[in-house]
Formats: structure tokens, sequence, C-alpha cells
DNA sequence: ATGAAAGCGCTAACAC
DNA sequence: GTGTTAGCGCTTTCAT
């Protein structure tokens, strides 16, 4: 079955500027400075042509638009998966900062692939978009000569580098982790243990935790590598398990909130004490994180700021300015709560 | 501060068929044909086409040739925003099953906003679409003009309707409010509350909830209204009001899990039993609902089949061949567990 | 199997 | 203030 209605609209041409220049008896490129360049038309001709793109129900093709221009006004972002809420809100950030100017936002998932993410960007530089947002701050070679060869504006979000592309949006994930280390041995914690995924963030909160705890001469750290994007039952599951596993541990630091979320809710079901017992610390400062009892020490981060920054950098570089500054570290905070 | 390195990229023109084939010593349409319909092209020249495309680093201009071919390989989807988790699983199903074959998709988000859709819509069609992903059913008579005349696939999403502007893929929430209260009626809740938004699908499920208490003679429901995408504090705070306000209420339906979550949790916290002093259902079957205590009652739906679906059916539809159902309902159900 | 010509709908120069 | 000309880089159609 195809469409019910309306059995005239698929032969239907778009109407073009031509079109509505015809109707208004002016010439097309008046029609195009009615839109664009308003100000140029002489008021009385601009109300005339405006009538008829309003009555005649004109919508410019941007397409040729943008060929012609050189300028697509579309903005492409990269991420591992749209479903973590952390991800979501940079998106989220990104996609309000950049409509308010009249872009619009193509979004890729790499699933944490770093083929994906070549492929995604091999497509987006296809569609000539005007600038290009990635997560995270490694990359293939493949990707990072694409990108130079294009020559279009880039921000690397979710961390640091030493080396960043172009644009770096972010906070440094190694130092995060080393902050929230050296707060829970101050805090009088030993013993300790890290579970994350074994992406390039998760791996660098854990080595700064690592690397503090080695520092403070506490032993060194069991690291338990959940899957990516685990989350509440993940987080339920590897309490047991570490705690069947080594059971004099003393605090554990989950690379999100979900996780640690549930870690707290399944201590609470089987009536361990947090943090009498196990200390329970989390990542990202989710809703959940102050929500669950005892309320979760984390690790403050900014994820919706990095899409609004992000989109400000790219903003300003489509102005043809020049970027304050073109690395913004957004920094981290441990916010101290009952778990640990 | 611009680009650090590489000074020689801004003035560099992007490479073209034209290049390619004056390269490999074919004309441009050789070289279009090698990556459209290689089987058209000999063997040898093709490997030789290939070489240079590689060599190169030739990406064509996919801008271009969607001007030429009037096929964008875009997909545009509208979500009232993307940091609801159930709209980014949507997102997400229809991402990844869109970029198996090699379509892309252009996001924007409402904020629960008519004319904000309104003006998307126009925006999606300048882009010249080749297909548009709605939420929900309720649109201004604009939008659905505009969509009209355009003649571009539509899938609507997360409702049912009786006049679907094209496709449709979802469930009736109207019905699953009814089924929610029909349960709890059946458990022998009489005096509750409904809790929701007041978007469209809010109001029909609270609608759906409202005709099955009175059709079964229990008391009319107490509707309190909450900001659209209101979370867990959202909850903990309805429930205390709600308690306040009514005091001999007996249940309350929650229009998404997360909230009906931070009812319990704050049942919990205060000593409330649930379901004995009030009974908790929520929405959604997000994984929250299983991991608090008691776990929620809910309305199972599928927020990421109905990504899949509607890429589906659009893929269909580009290929030219008819969509077996434009209407697709998948359903829901009532999850019973321990809240309600 | 390969190429030439025409045109997709627009903007960027440059006229007047 | 308005129009003319010449592409943008590709696909389509028709020819060879």
């Amino acid at each position: 079955m195809t469409r019910k209605t309306d059995p005239a609209a698929a032969p239907t041409r778009a109407i073009t500027k031509e079109d509505v220049a015809r109707a208004a008896g002016v010439s097309h490129i008046t029609v195009s400075r009615v839109i664009n360049t308003p100000e140029k038309v002489s008021p009385a001709t601009r109300e005339r042509v405006e009538s008829f793109i309003s009555s005649m129900g004109y919508i410019p093709n941007m397409l040729a638009g943008g060929l012609a221009s050189r300028r697509t006004r579309i903005v492409a972002a990269i991420v591992p998966t749209i479903s973590h809420s952390i991800f979501a809100e940079t998106v989220r950030g990104l996609s309000e900062q950049l409509s308010l100017q009249g872009y619009q936002l193509l979004l890729g998932q790499t699933n944490y692939s770093e083929d994906a993410e070549t492929g995604l960007v091999e497509a987006f530089i296809g569609r000539r978009v005007d600038g290009l947002v990635l997560t995270g701050v490694q990359h293939s070679a493949r990707t990072r000569q694409r990108l130079k060869a294009a020559g279009i504006p880039v921000v690397e979000t979710w961390d640091m580098s030493p080396q960043p592309i172009d644009m770096l949006v972010g906070f440094d994930n190694h130092a995060a982790g080393q902050a929230m280390g050296e707060y829970l041995v101050r805090k009088g914690y030993r013993r300790m243990a890290f579970v994350g995924g074994d992406d390039p963030r998760g791996l660098a909160r854990f080595a700064g935790m690592r690397e503090a705890l080695l520092a403070q001469g506490a032993p060194e750290p069991v690291h338990l590598v959940v899957p990516v994007g685990s989350f509440l039952q993940a987080g339920r599951e590897t309490i047991c398990r570490l705690l069947a596993l080594q059971p004099d541990i003393e605090a554990a630091f989950f690379s999100n909130d979900v996780m640690a979320a549930g870690a707290a809710l399944e201590c609470a079901r089987r009536g361990i004490a947090v943090p009498k017992r196990i200390a329970l610390a989390g990542f990202a400062n989710l809703e959940i994180a102050t929500e669950v009892l005892p309320a979760l020490t984390t690790v403050q981060i900014s994820a919706h700021q990095i899409g609004v920054t992000a989109a400000e950098m790219l903003l300003t570089r489509f102005d043809s300015q020049p970027v304050a500054q073109a690395v913004c570290d957004l920094g981290y905070s441990i916010l101290e709560r009952d778990s640990a």
C-alpha cells in the first residue's frame, strides 16, 4: 500500500526560485536576495516576493545552495551511542545551540568501534558538513588524515589530549580518576577496586586512580572490566562478584553513576552497610546519584556544557572569527556525599 | 587562534571525479560508474580507477550527487528531546538500521513545541531528506500541508492515529492507560491518581485510565500535571504532595518509570509501605523499574523497535516497494510486579 | 564498455 | 536595487 491520499504528489516537481521569480515578475536572483540578504532589496519588491514565497509554499533547496556556496550549515556529531545519557546530554546541548543559528545536526553512532568512526567521518566529509564533533581523542590514522585533508573545523570532546586535531572541549579523565583515588585514600580506604568499561576514557580513569593509590602507598587496585554501557544490573552483579572475589575490599569506584547506583541498591537489599562495609563512588553526577541511599559520592562533570561549548566553537569558526581557546578544559570536581 | 598545523589546508579545492578521471585517463562518468555501478565497467579499468580513488583520497560530493539524482540518502528524525531515554532508544534503533543501508540521520528536537516541529519540518524538507520520522500524531496544519506537498515518505511514531499522514508505528497510548486502569481496579484499588506531563501521549494515557476507572465504578482519578521530562526528583516530590493532598489515595500511575522509581525511593526512605499504603505503577519498562524495591508494575512498550520499524518502512519505500503494513501497532502489555 | 551533452537549483561575481 | 553569466560536482539520457 502506498500513500493513501494525494495521488498527484509524486510527479509534481518542487517549486524553485525560478518559479517564484516568474510569478513575481522579477529574476530568480532577486528571490535569492529576499531570502538571504533582504536589506539589499527594495521594500516594495521584497514584500511582493515574500507574499509569493509564502503563497506558493516555496522552500529553498539547500542542497543546491550548499553546492553553490560551499556551506551546508550542517554539523555532524559522532558518539559511541546515543543511549548513554551522558552522550545524549552532549548531543542535546550541541543540537540546541546549533539550531539557534539555523544549523542542523547529523548524528552518527560508533558503538565504540574505531572502524565505524572512520567510516562515519568519511561519510560526513562526503556530505560536506561545515564542522564535525568527535567523541574522545583517540582516532584512526586514516580519520586524522581525512580530516586534515578536508580542512573542516573539528572539535574533539570528552577528554584532553596533547595533540588535538583542531579544537577540543572536555576534561581530563586521567586526572579525574586520580582525584577520586586521592580522595578515597584520604578518607582512609586502602584496598580498592575500579569497575568500568575498556573504552579509552574508562581506562584513563582507572589509570589515574591506580596512580594515586600507588603514590599514596595503597595496594594495587583490582580492575574489573565490564562491557561498556553497563548499567544498574551490571552494578548489582559486580558488587556481589567483588565481595566474593576479595572479601577484604574497602571501596569501589565505578566508571559511571548508574552502575554505582545499581551497587548501592544491591547493598541496600542485602543489608550491606555503605560506606561502612564497602564504600561506593560513581562518575558523572547523574540525577540517580543523589537519589539512591546513601547518596553517591561522585565526580561532577558537564556533559551538556561540552555540547554547548563545542557548538559555540564551531559557530565562531564558521563566522571566520578566531576561537579564543581552541582547547577548553571544563574540569571536574569531587562531590562528597554519603557513600564514600 | 586558527588551526595550528597544516597551513595549506584551507585554499585546497576538494578532489572531484574530474580529477580522478584525468589521472586515470578516463572520463568522469566512468569514475561515477566505478563507484555506483561497478558491474558496468570492465574489470581492468575498474581496478585502475579504484586505485586512483584510494591513492588520491577521493570522497564523492554527495551534495552534488543528491542534487542531480534527487536522492540524498538522508532521513530526518524529530523528537521532543534526545535526553529522554525512550526517545534516545528510538533514535538509536533508527540510526543503526538506516546506517546499514548507507543512510544518514538528521536529528531535530522540538522541546515539545509544535511550532518548533513545524520549523524543523520545513528545514528538513529544504534539505531534501528522503524521509521523515515524526514523534506523535498531532501536528500543525502547516506541517501536514508541507509534508503533503513535498510528497516524501513520513513515519509518525509513538502513538496510533485514525488519520496518519502516511505511515505509522507505535502503540495506542489511550488503550495502554485504559489497560493499566483496568488492572489497578482489578487489583482492588479505587481512589487513584495519574501523574504525567501535558504532552499528547501523557494526556492520552490519563484519558484512558480515567475511562477505565469510571467504567468500573471507581471515583474520578486525581490528575497531577508535572512538567514533561520530569524524573526521579519530581517523582519523590509528587508522591509527598499527593499523600498530603489526598491522604486516602490508594494508587498512583506515573507516566514514566523514572518518576515512579523516584516515588518508590521516597516511599522506602520514609517507610511508606508499597503497595500496602500506596500502590505505584510506571510506564515504559525501563531498567530502573526492575531495580527499585519493590519492583515496579509497569506498561511494557518497545521504544527501540519503533525506531527499527520506522527505518524498515522507509527503506522499503525508498526501494520503491509497497510497505505491507503502513500502520504498525507494536502493542503494549501490563507487567505485573510488586508495586501494584 | 565508454563518452558527450544537458541540467539538477542555487550563489558568486560582475555588470548596469 | 536589480539582472546576467558562469559555475558548484554530480547523474541522467542518449550516443557510439
